[in-house]
DNA sequence: CATAAACGTAACTAAAACAGTTACATATTA
DNA sequence: TAATATGTAACTGTTTTAGTTACGTTTATG
């Protein structure tokens, strides 16, 4: 369980707020998701700095979507907590000097798996929140 | 560097074989990518298995493509040596069942995802080695 | 047929990434 | 002003990964 499963649990905890459509807390959505408060008031942090959910402290506070449901796509929400990782990441060994291949063949093969990622996150594109809780 | 860089690395010994045109040890190639000949044979394995290099034991052993560069596709290789690893995985946190959200997000989501992995993996099946190999 | 040289693989290590957790500061409402 | 919420730093245990050592197995060749 050591792979990087945020991104998932974003939207798990995205589709709570809007099936739910009320202010809820990270003690209530941690219970959802079955994890502890801390792991999604984190989350939650990098999401509203993307501008997809409001948060409200003190007491009565909690979180609530910043905008509707069918304007936020996987991909806003996969951005806003992926946004430095890489699907398919190059290795990252020295390069060997004297050998071609070593020089080049990180750039040439990047070039392609920017590409790849580019069609993925133009998938994710189509898929609005709205899509998902339509199906809870 | 604890991410998974395998199919780089794959690339980088494969894009060598057709480059040099000529069979190699794991010794040779564990210094153009400044490794250790172990994990070049560890990866090379997997090739040899999946059918796109030829492994020779013994004295004057070593490796070779078993195939054309201009018939082994970047997805030819990311198969042979990822071919477990999700691109984006779901949460594995336990269901919960008192709620629809926790219940259903995750089978909702894995459509998309599933669909999303197709594109990223047929835009892999569109380059072939030998054009990785033309760059160098 | 002996030896050298190569692959195959098990077992271990060190470093990194993760989710989860505790603790507490800060903010807000009632 | 007390209760209750978020924000965040610091720490832990588990898992993954690349790298390494060691050694068995295979094979060409003198």
């Amino acid at each position: 369980m050591t792979s990087n499963s945020r991104f998932s649990m974003a939207v798990h905890i995205m589709t709570a707020l809007a099936f739910i459509g009320e202010k809820m807390t990270s003690e209530v959505l941690s219970n959802t998701v079955n994890t502890n408060p801390v792991v999604i008031r984190r989350l939650l942090g990098e999401l509203a700095r993307a501008g997809l959910v409001r948060a409200e402290r003190g007491k009565s506070g909690g979180f609530s979507l910043a905008r509707n449901a069918k304007s936020i796509s996987l991909l806003d929400i996969y951005r806003a907590v992926m946004s430095d990782v890489e699907l398919v990441p190059l290795h990252e060994n020295a390069e060997n000097q004297k050998c071609a291949v070593s020089c080049k063949v990180r750039g040439a093969l990047s070039a392609h798996l920017d590409r790849a990622q580019n069609v993925y996150e133009r998938e994710l594109k189509k898929v609005m929140l709205a899509d998902i809780e339509k199906t809870m």
